[in-house]
DNA sequence: CTCCCGACTG
DNA sequence: CAGTCCGGAG
C-alpha cells in the first residue's frame, strides 16, 4: 500500500487480524501527487449492489442472532451517551435473563475494586503469546505518522479514523483515510463542504459507509461550529457526536488528546475480562453484561498504566486465541489462571437459542 | 432487538 | 449460505 505522507493507523481495536490478501486494493491509487487535481476520484469497481433479499421476516422474534445487549442502562457516571435513554428497563429483560445464566466462573472474581489474583502473570502470559505471532494490532501506529500533521488536523484525522475503523479491517480504513487525504477532505472545513455522496464513494469499502458518510458531515459541521474546527476535548462532548460511542470516545481521548479518561473496552476486552473472572456485576459474582459495565469494573483495580495497552493486548489475544467461539484453550498458556479454560461456556453473549431452531420452512 | 455493510467461516 | 464479526443508534 502506497503511503503518501499520511500514514495514520487507528488503534484498530477491532477487526484487523485476519489477513485478507485480497487482490483488490484500490485500483486507482496510482494517484501519487497530483495535488492540483480538484476533482474527486470515484470508486468504479464492484458496484454496490443492494441485496434485495426479499426475506419476509415471518419470524420477527429473531430466533438467532443474539447480540449481547448492546445498549446499556445508565450505568454510573457521565460515560453514557447523549440524552437519556429510557429503554432497556422493561423490554430486553427477558433476554438479559438468558444471557445472565451460567456465570459461576466467579471463583476468582475480583472483589469490588480489588485486583484478581495473578493478574500480572496473566498479562505477562498474554504478552508472550502475542509477541510470538505477528500481532497485527499495533496500538499507536498513529502517533508517529499522524505527527506529521499540525495538532489540530491530526486530532481531526484521529477522530475520523476512529469513526471509519469500527467494523472495518485496518487496511481498508487506511485506504479510506488515504483517499480522503489525497482529496484534501480530511479537515472539518473541506469535509463540511464536500458532497455526502462524494465522501461515501471515497470511503467506500469501510463498513457502514453510508451511515459513516452522513456522520462525517455532521461531525465536521459540529467541529466547525462548536469547537472552532477542532474536535471536542472531553469524553462527554465526544459522545455527543453521531457515530461516536463509548468505545471510540475513549480511543479518541487516548490518542488524539493523550488524556486517558478510561479504558477502551470493546467486545474482546469485555469477553476476555469476564472469562478471566476479572470483572463482575457490582455486588455479585455475575459476569458483566455490557462493555461499559466491564470498563467500570476493570478501572476499579487495573493500574492506570495498563489502561491503554490492555486494549490492543486483549484484542489481539481475542482474535487469535481467546476467540468468541471455540477459544483455543489448547494452545493458551494461561489456562491455569483461567476459570473458564476448557469450558464450552463461550462468550458473555451466550448463544442459547440458535441453530436448534428451525430455519424458515 | 434490529438495522447498517460486506467479508469471512463452518 | 446462514451465521459471525462487532460499534453505534433507534
Amino acid at each position: 500500500m502506497p503511503k503518501t505522507g499520511f500514514t495514520f493507523k487507528p488503534l484498530s481495536s477491532s477487526a484487523s487480524a485476519t489477513q485478507v490478501p485480497s487482490s483488490d486494493q484500490n485500483p486507482g491509487s496510482e494517484v501519487t501527487n497530483n495535488v492540483s487535481i480538484p476533482k474527486v476520484r470515484v470508486f468504479t469497481r464492484k458496484k454496490r449492489v443492494r441485496k434485495t433479499v426479499d426475506v419476509v421476516k415471518e419470524n420477527p422474534t429473531a430466533e438467532n442472532k443474539e447480540h449481547s445487549g448492546r445498549s446499556l442502562p445508565d450505568i454510573e457516571e457521565f460515560a453514557y451517551k447523549k440524552v437519556d435513554r429510557p429503554a432497556l428497563s422493561g423490554k430486553s429483560k427477558s433476554t438479559f435473563g438468558k444471557l445472565n445464566m451460567g456465570t459461576d466462573i466467579a471463583s476468582s472474581v475480583a472483589m469490588e475494586g480489588k485486583a484478581p489474583a495473578n493478574w500480572e502473570k496473566v498479562l505477562e502470559g498474554i504478552r508472550k503469546m502475542r509477541s510470538s505471532e505477528d500481532a497485527p494490532v499495533d496500538t499507536m501506529g498513529c502517533e508517529k505518522a499522524g505527527s506529521v500533521l499540525p495538532p489540530k488536523e491530526r486530532r481531526f484525522a484521529v477522530l475520523i479514523s476512529s469513526l471509519l475503523s469500527s467494523q472495518t479491517k485496518d487496511h481498508v480504513t487506511h485506504g479510506a483515510i488515504e483517499r480522503l487525504t489525497q482529496n484534501h477532505l480530511l479537515t472539518p472545513d473541506a469535509m463540511d463542504k464536500a458532497d455526502e455522496a462524494t465522501l461515501k464513494d471515497l470511503i467506500y469499502p469501510v463498513g457502514f459507509y453510508t451511515r459513516k458518510a452522513t456522520n462525517m458531515k455532521k461531525i465536521a459541521k459540529l467541529c466547525l461550529m462548536k469547537y472552532d474546527g477542532d474536535i471536542p476535548s472531553s469524553l462527554e462532548e465526544l459522545l455527543l457526536l453521531p457515530g461516536i460511542g463509548p468505545k471510540m470516545a475513549h480511543l479518541v481521548m487516548n490518542i488524539a488528546w493523550n488524556d486517558v479518561q478510561g479504558i477502551c473496552v470493546d467486545t474482546h476486552v469485555h469477553r476476555i475480562s469476564n472469562r478471566l473472572g476479572w470483572v463482575s456485576r457490582p455486588g455479585t459474582k455475575q459476569k458483566t453484561l455490557y462493555p461499559e459495565e466491564t470498563r467500570v469494573a476493570l478501572q476499579q483495580w487495573l493500574p492506570k498504566e495498563e489502561w491503554v495497552p490492555i486494549n490492543p493486548l486483549l484484542v489481539g489475544f481475542g482474535q487469535t486465541i481467546c476467540t468468541p467461539l471455540r477459544p483455543r484453550c489448547d494452545i493458551c498458556s494461561i489456562t491455569e489462571f483461567c476459570p473458564s479454560a476448557f469450558r464450552e461456556t463461550s462468550s458473555p453473549s451466550s448463544k442459547v437459542k440458535k441453530s436448534g431452531a428451525r430455519k424458515k420452512l
